[in-house]
DNA sequence: CGGTATATTGACGCCTGTCAATTTAAGTGG
DNA sequence: CCACTTAAATTGACAGGCGTCAATATACCG
């Protein structure tokens, strides 16, 4: 995997190369430091671990600083839904905030490390701050705005198109935070893929290797390589985008 | 239809049927009044009409004072997807504070009227309202929880289970603001109903005769009685619901 | 290196979408 | 209020995409 960076476990927020993305973005320097003092710092969850379940007291929201979880729910006849994959600078557990309960489970998928955030203190905080507050409801809209593109997902699209999504999303979020977009390691499996996207595994399956042959990707096993990104962004629906700012030329 | 209240045009917030269901809950009275002074109360929206389009200049949100509308997004190749429908009391246009613009359009499906809050005046006023502030991100993080309810739908549900699904979440909607959660009036058609829960709307029709035929419900049109929820409630995938404090025996 | 979880591949069937034809409802003008 | 037009809903026939089941192959891990 081609790591440019590595998040260090305890470094403060206005050290932590996430700082850009996560919700210290908004803070002048010395309101960072005031969020710093009520974070605190976990150990690392090892894959599998779990975060909260569903149905416990909520009382925190969570930074994802390295790794990456998954969150799902699962229904009174134990049916799962994966809902979410939440990979570093990412938060956890706003679904939970309405209710005195997560509505959710979380999970790691890899080895990850998270950053805790007390609701309680957080709510303080964002009422002296009203670049915090406005972050959050920002963080919170921009949630509500990407599960509902995963409604249209669900509802609309086939096999090739939800994968191909998907495929795309995961690129920009790597990028975003200086990887690579078109090679990068999967962090989930191809169960919670298929989990996620509304597809049986096997679907997921026949789709990679028919990617394949077709030279849209070069899988090997969780590793994968966009070659041919114009194909896949207008299977996604999208436009067509260009490669230039990505590692190949930039 | 069973219409024990009716919101009327230009009462104040103080005075307006819906205020225990709306925002101003978390408010004092004073506070109420502040609001109040905010919001600017639009002309009724016949049905088809739009509030806003995808891609309009994000400014305010609404909240539905009577009537029904509904969101959804457009992609680039043409292909809709109803995001939800909105109910008296229930807030549209918060998935547009992340971005510039609305990512959805808002659109009539009956004669509707909405009360318009400028975001920005509803932003500072959350400064000094600790209470409006709370009841905001927790409004936000219950659409979060319900599109991820959503997408556990449409992903894992057969078309039954996303019917009965469907009609079980409007009946208890309906049930909040004081009609009957038995017998009520479908606001949206077959077809939206369709294009919201990822069926052809001649599924849709197929349904609604088996449930007829099978006893569960009573369709005629858009008027709906519910007259088997055990079973609907089970198709759902929820535990049975005892139906003592409806209007046969509240 | 053996045991287990995960991934791949094939065969088969069903749920639901698509196409087409009515039927019914809604909206409009005289 | 009724005839006319148009939209919406229903019903049937058909087929295809994807889930399910089963077998094998590969990867992972102690």
């Amino acid at each position: 995997m081609t790591a440019k960076v590595k998040p260090i476990n305890q470094v403060a927020c206005k050290d932590c190369i996430l700082s850009t993305l996560c919700l210290p973005i908004a803070l002048k320097i010395e309101d960072i430091d005031t969020l710093d003092s009520i974070i605190k710092r976990g150990k690392p969850l090892r894959k599998g671990e779990h975060l909260f379940f569903q149905g416990d007291t909520f009382s925190s929201i969570y930074a994802v600083r390295s790794g990456a979880l998954k969150t799902y729910t699962t229904t009174d006849d134990g049916v799962e839904q994966i809902t979410g994959f939440q990979l570093p600078s990412e938060l956890v557990g706003l679904s939970g905030i309405d209710d005195e309960h997560y509505p959710v489970s979380a999970q790691a998928v890899e080895t990850t490390m998270v950053c805790e955030i007390p609701f309680e203190k957080l709510d303080e905080l964002a009422s002296t701050l009203p670049e915090l507050r406005r972050k959050l409801m920002q963080i919170m809209s921009k949630e509500i705005r990407e599960d509902q593109q995963m409604m249209l997902l669900l509802s609309k699209k086939n096999a090739d198109e939800r994968i191909a999504t998907f495929l795309l999303n995961l690129a920009a979020r790597f990028r975003r935070r200086g990887f690579s977009s078109q090679a990068f390691r999967l962090p989930m499996s191809r169960n919670e893929m298929g989990n996620y996207l509304g597809l049986a595994v096997e679907t997921v399956s026949r789709v990679f290797t028919r990617f394949q042959k077709n030279g849209l990707i070069d899988a090997n096993g969780k590793e994968i390589l966009i070659k041919d990104s114009m194909t896949i962004c207008s299977l996604a629906g999208g436009k067509p985008v260009n490669q230039a700012n990505d590692s190949l030329t930039g």
